[in-house]
Formats: structure tokens, sequence, C-alpha cells
RNA sequence: GGGGCUUUAGCCAAGUGGUAAGGCAUGGGACUGCAACUCCCCGAGCACCAGUUCAAAUCUGGUAGGCCCCUCCA
């Protein structure tokens, strides 16, 4: 398969370490708040490629962290860890907030049908790890202790900036002036490895090292939990844009003076949602969650197909009339399968032709618009339900929209045909008002009725 | 100041040199007691300018708009 590598920023033919098995690591999520659905365009696209990839053969061995600890707010004295700043506005303790979190994440998760990856590790879980490989940086000259931190010294690398063309003299005009300027570093890009001296006197996780009590910079975490489960060489690292610099050009430098040898061989990033205002944020516009979403009358998965319907690497912006166009397309794509015929044989020719096209869409760097296309290319094509149904359901294992997935009848068959009989003579009386009163508590049963040329048949919702 | 992305019908979107997929919405029609569902029909020459070419939405150069990163972020 095709797919775009960050740092060549060309669209590559995958070839990972191993023949058919592939390490992928994806950045997860910090829990110090509920996800929000732009955090959740990007997990899509790693559920997309995990299931792509067993679709054409590999074994993915997937690994996620939880960042619990650790996380600033800003590089800033006057940054609070986010984490701690959660548990004191919800007087609960850190590691309380991080599981509530965690859970709703994995419920949101679930809620979208992605995949929990095999291995999830929170940072808190891995110290020792991250231990081993300062001690080993220390030692071999590429970190340095500073002010009671363990920083990491930039300039011991031939190149830094591998996943941007940036240099390190252009970061000298710009940047926010509101950003204190860390005095213990050596170079400007230099970055904490080991925090002892706490910016914050609240910082309630601290563990012992040689470095001292303290804990651990977030850009390590990564580094270690990765090596930890998935070894020395890693296939594909993914992540948001935002995190391409300076997290990701950190764990590179990190993790290969570690190692000494290259350690990750693509780097797939996937583009923000975006709200009208530009980047969704939580500390602005409309807070959107899979909650939210639900509670306004959206089935979740209208919002994956929302996503799937663009490519990964656009910028995507959120509109209730972009969602509604999505929601609408997806029922309507939902009650065409439903009404398949099942009975007959596969037509294989057909089948392994359509079957063929959806490969290739997403072979071709994940492209699920034209993955999409197929469906509805395959709904058309002058062949048997059992054929189209069969794809479809092929087609869902990657997509995972619940397609095929069979709806349940609560009412008793002879009930419905009951009432619908019931409703025919209220019908031929021109008593209208019962019969849309019989129509409507079928409805709310789930049943809905259709009126046609042949008489009135039903369908469950 | 530096790095990068993006601009295709009302909306979403595919397209990587050969004459614009697909979806949603709107409108029209069939069906219905009405409606919903379903089915059929209908729309753009690709931000702009200048090049290259027999041929460009697709390549080159420029202009303009939108956005992101360089600070925690998916």
């Amino acid at each position: 398969m095709k797919i775009y590598n960050t740092l060549s920023k060309k669209i590559e033919e995958f070839i990972p370490y191993d023949e058919k098995i592939v390490r992928m690591y994806t950045c997860g999520p910090t829990v110090y708040s509920y996800a929000h659905i732009g955090n959740l365009r990007t997990y899509i696209m790693e559920d997309i490629l995990e299931k792509t990839l067993n679709f054409l053969g590999y074994k993915v061995i997937r690994c996620m962290n939880i960042t619990d600890v650790g996380h600033l707010t800003s590089d800033a004295d006057s940054g609070d860890d986010k984490m701690v700043s959660s548990a004191k506005k919800e007087h609960k303790t850190v590691l309380d907030i991080a599981k509530f979190y965690t859970d709703a994440f994995f419920k949101d998760m679930q809620e979208l049908n992605n995949k929990k990856p095999e291995i999830v590790s929170p940072a808190t879980e891995n110290i020792d790890e991250y231990i081993k490989i300062i001690q080993k940086l220390l030692a071999t000259g590429y970190a340095y202790q500073a002010g009671g931190n363990v920083y990491f010294d930039t300039s011991k690398l031939k190149k830094y900036y591998v996943l941007t063309n940036q240099e390190a003299h252009d970061l000298i005009g710009g940047v926010r002036d509101t950003v204190e300027i860390d005095t213990n570093k050596k170079n400007k890009n230099d970055f904490v490895l080991w925090f002892t001296k706490s910016k914050f006197e609240d910082q309630e996780l601290k563990w012992d090292s040689p470095f001292g009590l303290g804990y651990p910079g977030w850009h390590i975490e990564c580094s270690g939990i990765s090596m930890k489960y998935l070894g020395e060489y890693l296939d594909i690292h993914c992540g948001g844009i935002d995190n391409i610099f300076p997290h990701h050009t950190n764990e590179i430098a990190q993790s290969e003076s570690f190692l000494e040898h290259p350690w990750c061989k693509y780097w797939v990033h996937g583009e923000h949602l975006k709200d009208e205002s530009g980047k969704m944020s939580k500390s602005k516009g409309e807070f959107l969650t899979i909650t939210t979403l639900k509670e306004k009358g959206y089935d979740p998965l209208s919002y994956r197909f929302m996503c799937l319907q663009s490519h990964y690497r656009k910028p995507l912006v959120f509109s209730y009339e972009v969602l509604d166009s999505a929601s609408n397309a997806y029922q309507k794509l939902k009650n065409k399968v439903l009404k398949l015929e099942q009975n007959g044989n596969i037509n294989p020719e057909v089948y392994n032709k359509l079957l063929l096209n959806f490969k290739e869409a997403l072979a071709d760097d994940l492209n699920t618009a034209n993955a999409i296309s197929v469906i509805y290319e395959t709904l058309k094509y002058d062949v048997n339900d059992k054929t189209k149904y069969e794809l479809i359901k092929k087609f869902d294992e990657v997509l995972s929209l619940n397609l095929t997935k069979e709806k349940k009848l609560n009412l008793k068959e002879e009930y419905i045909k009951e009432k619908i009989l019931e409703r025919n003579n209220a019908k031929a009386n021109k008593d209208y008002e019962l019969a849309d009163k019989i129509r409507e508590e079928l409805l709310k049963q789930g049943i809905i009725l259709k009126d046609g040329r042949d008489g009135t048949t039903y369908e469950i919702i």
C-alpha cells in the first residue's frame, strides 16, 4: 500500500521491517478532560489505517499511551500541569481524574467503532523505562543536567529538524512574548527529559530517580512506552498534525540518540477538524463531544461517516450542515444495504473486481472517500443482491459503519400485522386520526410503516 | 520572521496531462389519505493571471483568500 510519510513529505510504498508484521504506535490522549470530536478524528484515521493493514494481510501490533502526567499547559512558569489543574478544579486526585477520563475516552472510541489497541499503557506505569533512557543519554552526552532538571542537548545532533524544514535560527524571530525563556537550557530548542524542580508546588506525582525526586518530561513518555512494547524498530508512528513539532521531532531525537540507529520508518499525521473560527479547541467555540452529538440526536457513526468522506490529510471544517449531510447519507446507505436479499450465490467475478476497487482506494494513502464511492458503485452494479451484500459486509470490516448489522425486532410479527390491518381498516373508513395514531405508536417502537402500491409493509429502524 | 497546508457546483468531495466520479440538499415526477421511505430526472469547466503542451482542474511562475505549526494540543 501507499502512505504519506511526513519524514519524506512524499507518498511512499509501505514496507515494514518485518514482511508481515506491522508495529504501530499511536499517541494517545491527555486524560484531563473529555475528548472532543476533533481529537477523535485522528483516532478514526488510525483505526482505518490499522484495519486497512489487516485487510491487506498484515498482522498489526498497536500500542497507545495514555498521558496522565507531566503535560504542561504552557512552557512558561505560569503554567500548570493539566492533570493537576483538573484535579484541583474537581477536588479529586490526579489518578482519579486520569481513570475517569480514560474510561470516557474508550467509551467514545467504542461508540465510533474504533478498535481499542491491544496495548494501552499509562505514562505513570513506565517510569523505569524513561529513567533507563535518560541515564544512557546522560552517559553518552546527549543530555545534561541544569538547574535540577535533565535536558536533551539538541546541538549534539547532526540534524534535529527531521520532520520540518525549519532551521534553528528561524525560531529566533517570532514566537510569542508570553513564553518565558528557561535559562537553564543551553540551546533554545533543548527540551526537558526529567523535572526534579517542579515548576508547580501542586505537582502530586513524583518518583525517585538517579536525577532526584521528580517526574518525566512529556516527550520521553512516548519513546519509552513505544520501545518497551514494540522494540527498537517501529514501522508506523501516528498522531495529530500538531505533534509534528515539537513532540515527534523530540521523540526522534531522543529515541535515535538512545538506540544509535534509525527508529521509525513512517510518520503518519492526521489533519485537524476545524470549526468556523479555525482550530477546534477546548477553550473556544462549542465543545463538541460524542455525548453532545448523541444528545442532539446524531448517531456517532454519522460522524465517523463524515470523517471518512474526506481525506485524513485535508482540513475538515465542522458545521451542522456537513454533519446533517453525512447523517442523511449514512442513514440512506444503511437502508439500502438492509433491503438487500440474502439468498442466492455470490458472483465471484464481480465480487473480486469490486473488492479490488475497494482495496485500491484504501491502499492509495487511505482514500476513504473513494472507498465509500465503491459502496455506491456496488449498490448500483448489475449483479444479484447476495454479491452486493457480501461485498459490503467485507468493506465494513475496515470502514466499521455497521452497514450490515442486523436489526433486532422487539415486537412480534403477528402484532405488527394486526396493527397494520387495524390501520388499513381505519384508512378505509377515512378515520385518518386513528390511522396516524397507530403509525406513530409503531414508530415509537421502532417500526416504520410504508404505504405503497401493493399495500403496507414495515421496516425496523 | 520562519516552516507547511489549502482553494473543484448551495454544501461535502474524488481527480496527479486527454476533455469534471460519488454523496447531501434544492427543484420536478412516480408512489401515499397526507407524510415518511423508496424509485426516476435535473446542475459546475475547477480562486485569479501568465506560461509550457496538439491537449491542463491536473505541470511551471506569480497574485489573492482561508487555515495550521514554530507554546500544551489529535
